[in-house]
DNA sequence: GGGTTATGCCTCCTTACATCA
DNA sequence: TGTGATGTAAGGAGGCATAAC
């Protein structure tokens, strides 16, 4: 399977640290050449982090954050928002830099879940948690299964829809047909058996009623075949072989 | 070998912040 | 400038698999 493959290569690349990113930045120019990761984002100095931090200090007040608050600030390189600590107990909001998205969706779009060497190299490589890693995919991997439905749903619409209407064209046709048996005129009407229909009717309490209605089915049939031995015996075509 | 507990990961649902029209 | 809609990071509950005891 690709995915075990991929892995057990992740877990072989693990003790290269910086070396697997480096030979996956190979492979992304061979693969993508229009993605150009920048790793400044990632190595984003303390001290910019700090000074940067310090403008949003009057931001929000934030919740308690996990145990590890090593990137209790840092900033995107547009200056937008970011990483934020949570002193104050509102709850901090991350926005992913382009970058970050652009990466993350890339290993997604490779493997979409994560085994635990994938997530602390992306988390270095992002200079995010591997927390937040983990969350990025879960939230992911929703957005996606969202989107599937959403594409399900329309397909089902769409086939719902179609069946509809052959429905209603066959309905349509069954009445001709009918009314041309009944003016006797028609010799290619093939009768459908009663318990075909039966099959397929969804209600029992029709399904007893039909079967009390056989007799009269019965006569019908019988007058159809008095119509088909007719024409039978003016040579004509009875419509079957 | 079977039961219990701890751990880790997942999905699902929800909340709350950021952004945009 | 205020506001509702939308996108999304993150929290929490609960399920499942696995390992250790």
């Amino acid at each position: 399977m690709g995915g075990d493959e991929e892995a057990c290569n992740t877990k072989l690349a693990l003790g290269l640290g910086v070396g697997e990113y480096a030979s996956r930045q190979e492979m992304r120019k061979k693969e993508n050449p229009l993605v150009c990761l920048d790793l400044s984002f990632a190595l984003c100095p303390k001290q910019e982090v700090a000074s940067l931090g310090d403008r949003m200090e009057n931001r929000s007040s934030l919740r308690a954050m996990d145990e590890d608050e090593e990137s209790e600030r840092s900033i995107d390189t547009n200056n937008k928002s970011i990483i934020m600590n949570n002193k104050n107990g509102v709850r901090k909001k991350l926005r992913l830099t382009k970058e970050q998205s652009t990466l993350l969706e890339e290993s997604f779009s490779r493997h979409s879940t994560l085994n635990p060497a994938r997530k602390q190299s992306l988390a270095e490589q992002l200079n995010l948690k591997q927390r937040q890693v983990e969350v990025w995919f879960q939230n992911r991997r929703a957005r996606t299964k969202l989107k599937q439905t959403e594409v399900d749903c329309e397909f089902w619409k769409k086939r719902c829809e179609s069946l509809g209407n052959e429905n209603r064209r066959l309905k349509k046709e069954l009445q001709e047909l009918k009314s041309l048996n009944k003016n006797g005129a028609s010799p290619l009407y093939i009768q459908i058996p009663k318990a075909t229909m039966l099959s397929m009717c969804p209600s029992c309490e029709r399904m007893v009623k039909a079967h009390h209605q056989d007799q009269a089915a019965a006569k019908n049939t019988e007058d159809l075949n008095v119509v088909r031995k007719s024409n039978k015996l003016q040579g004509g075509f009875d419509g079957t072989n």
